[in-house]
DNA sequence: TTATAATCGAGACGGTACGTCCGGTCTTAAT
DNA sequence: ATTAAGACCGGACGTACCGTCTCGATTATAA
């Protein structure tokens, strides 16, 4: 997605190699039906005032304007939900242990940001009910998302500092769904400072006590 | 909700502590209902007929009916999705270890067997929008099951197989974030057999490398 | 209405000659039904409140003790009109222009009861959408008092004072039908006093100015 | 209403003196509508298929495209009976004998037309419940029609042809009352030819026998 | 300069579901 | 057998949203 609107951005037609004709896309367009969408869910409109007929009328944009950009609302959604997504988070790091405590810290940090967590609630919530979109958005976000944390963990091995009789998959979702797991079910509670040493350094040490 | 619907089942006045008058509800109705919203789900029904007007058709019942026993879409789904947690899972036990394999490996084959998964899947997706709704699930349903883990691991503690310098809530999360991330986000890819085993055992002995 | 369900009550079964059996009908009910009715009407429940169910209500009864007693909305609308039409109007009456007077002073009085001309108002314009029960009606009440007109007008073609070269049909049409289409469509604008006598002696010395 | 729906027509909001925007109301669908109104009237919906429901279904039209137009059923059929007096009837005419006779002539007429007769009975058996609505009819259609007959017989007067001691409304209920008591009351017993010539010359000539 | 063309906000289009109400029937326990 | 109460199925009510379509107006490039 090279196009005028940035990754993320809605899905241009791409076409036209260069001689592209007629008015062109407005920019302000995107902006204000994005902005919508977030406004609206930090707004608590959980799911009621989440229309399309909605979002156009707050974005003060007609709905065709919203339809030439995406195919459908979960399309919409998924877009913004990626645009949440920008900020890289890893880090190449020191030890294994800490760039694992980074990556959940960011994780973390993210399930707290009240616009973050608003977003993805309500967005997930639309888009996991179409398998088709849920599965894209799978294989383009979360996808990246798990290549680093079994990046990490390979080296990890590599070094001797993981256990390398366990498949990679399942190592990651031992330091991953934990602090998933709250973030997704427990509405908000808390996901307390410090969490992210917690459940990293317990899952590395065991649960079993040590002498 | 100890009336003649059991738990799980609609919500009855529960009024007129036995002078009952008028024309009891239909158990058939009752019936009729919560099994045409299974048999839709698993048809795949994802999202589309999953209407009140559809069910109410598949069902052969009146709207009326319905609304007479639930106050709105979400309250009936949530009892739907009760009504497959019927079956207790946990178990005493012997060991520890073999108490949370036991745990864990109930909510796998639940997320496999593909009459719970889809009907979870589909309606949490439309459960958890409302945030009072969830709220209820949460207290009712996910707190009792976190409890049955948060009881092991207590026991687990006393006896000197667990440590104890944690906080059980985070404890349990290790145990069963892992599998629920699994399940809630990968699709259904696998939950593969021994899923559980080696999630209690990986997590009991540590993921660094043992002498 | 002398019986308990007397012409213009209730259609009772009218079987079983005498050995009824069971606990009989309730005259409460009868009572509080067709009271019920007149009140909505007079309340000006022109057609909202005038629903089986909000009569039901308002009489204090069971839906079944209504269709126990009528076959429908219908039947019931129009024995409550005919039970207005109980006090026999015409009069025997000295000269054929009093007669007409009369009867013609009657039409409009009980046009000017507010009881009598909302019901009626209300009441007709359900009942004569079903051609079935309209004929009834037409036959019992309409045909009755018409044949009133007519039995004075052919007198008085008797007795020479009405001319006879006309239908009497026709005839009785010049006298009532003025003072009807006031009362129907002229909502209720007046009906003012010693209308009768105008219509009945302008119709008799005729429109065309005399020497 | 001088809009681009004409008199008859659905009820314009008639603001934006120029600058209309948005789609323009499909004229296609006001004939659809209107038609499928007449269609189900006259193939009996007494008042069985005419709901919103069924008018949008048998117009091939979307409810909202009913209620965008009017506000409600009664405000629709009203339309629909307002189409069919379009035909103007009345006449300047030579003699005001003549002139009453027309305008009766075309009173029965329209009162035989299989279509208007059958609009019109169930059409203004729903509109007269609704004061509100009729009211506006009263004030539109009827008082227009009325006019005509009192300007016959104002000229009448004026000539020396009618009497002047009369009321004006009263002298006209004496020539529209006895055609509209039979089209209304009488089902469709008749209005026989020749009724209008009958009615006009009798009440010209009084009932009384002449020398 | 003038076409040509894709965009814009606005809103109507045919459908479908919402949650409520009523019609007419049926089923209780109580009288 | 009838009572009041109320549940039953069916279906209409009026509203809202979906995704498409048509308006007149705007704003670009291409001729």
């Amino acid at each position: 997605m090279t196009g005028p609107s940035a990754p993320g951005g809605p899905s241009v037609p791409e076409a036209a190699g260069d001689g592209r004709r007629g008015r062109p896309r407005s920019a302000a367009a995107d902006t204000a039906i994005v902005e919508a969408v977030l406004r609206l869910i930090e707004e608590g409109a959980s799911i009621g005032e989440l229309s399309m007929e909605g979002i156009a009328r707050a974005a003060g944009v007609g709905k065709a304007t919203l339809y030439r950009r995406w195919p459908g609302k979960n399309a919409l959604l998924l877009d913004v939900v990626r645009s949440l997504d920008d900020d890289l988070p890893p880090a190449p790091g020191v030890s294994v242990r800490d760039d694992l405590v980074a990556l959940l810290e960011h994780l973390r940090r993210r399930g707290l940001a009240k616009r973050h967590s608003a977003v993805l609630r309500t967005v997930l919530t639309h888009v996991q009910a179409q398998p088709d979109v849920w599965r894209e958005y799978h294989e383009t976000v979360i996808r990246a998302r798990r290549e680093a944390v079994h990046a990490v963990l390979r080296r990890g091995m590599a070094r001797g500092e993981i256990r390398a009789d366990r498949e990679v998959e399942v190592l990651a979702d031992l330091f991953v769904g934990p602090m998933l797991a709250r973030a997704l079910i427990d509405e908000r509670t808390a996901l307390p400072e410090g969490l992210a040493e917690q459940i990293v350094d317990t899952v590395l040490e065991g649960v079993r006590p040590r002498p």
